[in-house]
DNA sequence: CTATAATACGTTATACTATAACACGTCAAT
DNA sequence: ATTGACGTGTTATAGTATAACGTATTATAG
C-alpha cells in the first residue's frame, strides 16, 4: 500500500508544501516555494503532483489550475481501495478550499450516468462561492 | 433579453464554429478554424468566448480547456432567468459530450452546502468516462 | 450637430500552465 | 556485470489566457 511512508525527497517536499498552506497553489507557485530545497524547474513539481495526484494524496482544482493536499486521509490517502467521490467548496474570498465526501452527490450523478448508459470514470465537481466564514465577516 | 439575435459579428463566428462542431474546441482550434474570416489572435477568440459564456450560450470545460455551444437553449442561452445547474458528460473514447440539467444533483450539492453554510455561486461538473455509443461500440 | 459614452474591433506583447525529450545516478535482482 | 526500474535534473517548447494599447462604430444626450 502507498502510504505516506515511501515518499521520494522531491515528493514529500512538494506534498508537504501543499499541507502546509491550507489553501490551493499553483505548480509555479510551489515551485517558488521550493527553489530553495533545489526544486528549480516546473517538470520537478509536475512530476511531484502526478504521482501525488495517481496516489489520492493530492487533487487537483481543475477549474483554478491549482493543487491542494487531500484533506481526508481516510477517502483517499493510504486507503485507495474505499476511495469515494470528493466535493470541492471554493471560496473566491478567502481562496480556501473544503473538501467534502459527497456520497449523496455521487449517487445523484450515477442516477444521471445510469439513465444515459454512461461508464463513469472520474468525476470532477468544484464549487465556488462564499464559505460561512467569509459570509459572515461580510456583514460587518 | 440577450437572444441569439443581436450577435457581433465576432462572437457569431465563434458561436457558429462551436455549433458546427458536436465535439468541444480549445480557444486555438477555434483560431485555426476562423482565421480566414479575419480572426487572427488570441484575444479575438477569448473575447467572444468570454461574451458567449456571460450570456449563456457557450459552457467552458473546465477539465479538459475546451468550449462547447450550450445544448440547451431553454437551460441557458435566451432564458438566463430560469438558468439551472449543468453536468456534463465527457467521453474519453469519442471525445463527445453530453450536456444535461441534473436538477437532482443540483439539489444534493445544495443540501452539502446548507450544510456548511457555503454561499454557492457557481458550479462546475464534469463526469469523464465513456458514453453508451462508445461502450457498445467498445464491445466488438 | 458634436460631445460623450459604450461597445466592438485589431494588434503586439507577455504571462501563465504544462509537457517532451534527453542525460545522469542509484539500487535491487537477476 | 548487466539489466531494468525509478528518481532526478535540465533545456526547450507547447498550449492556454490576458494586459494594454489604439481605432472604429454607434447611440444618445446636451
Amino acid at each position: 500500500m502507498a502510504a505516506s511512508a515511501d515518499l521520494s525527497r522531491n515528493n514529500r517536499l512538494v506534498l508537504d508544501a501543499l499541507t502546509g498552506e491550507g489553501t490551493p497553489l499553483s505548480a509555479y507557485q510551489l515551485l517558488d516555494r521550493l527553489r530553495d530545497d533545489g526544486l528549480r524547474a516546473p517538470p520537478q513539481i509536475y512530476r511531484a503532483l502526478k504521482w501525488l495526484a495517481e496516489h489520492g494524496l493530492v487533487h487537483k482544482l481543475e477549474s483554478a489550475n491549482a493543487y491542494v493536499a487531500c484533506a481526508h486521509a481516510t477517502c483517499c490517502g493510504g486507503h485507495v481501495e474505499s476511495r469515494g467521490m470528493a466535493v470541492f467548496f471554493l471560496c473566491e474570498r478567502c481562496g480556501g478550499v473544503k473538501e467534502v465526501a459527497g456520497n449523496a452527490v455521487a449517487s445523484a450523478i450515477d442516477d444521471e450516468a445510469q439513465t444515459l448508459g454512461f461508464i463513469t470514470d472520474a468525476t470532477v465537481l468544484e464549487v465556488h462561492g462564499t464559505c460561512a466564514q467569509c459570509a459572515s465577516a461580510g456583514m460587518a
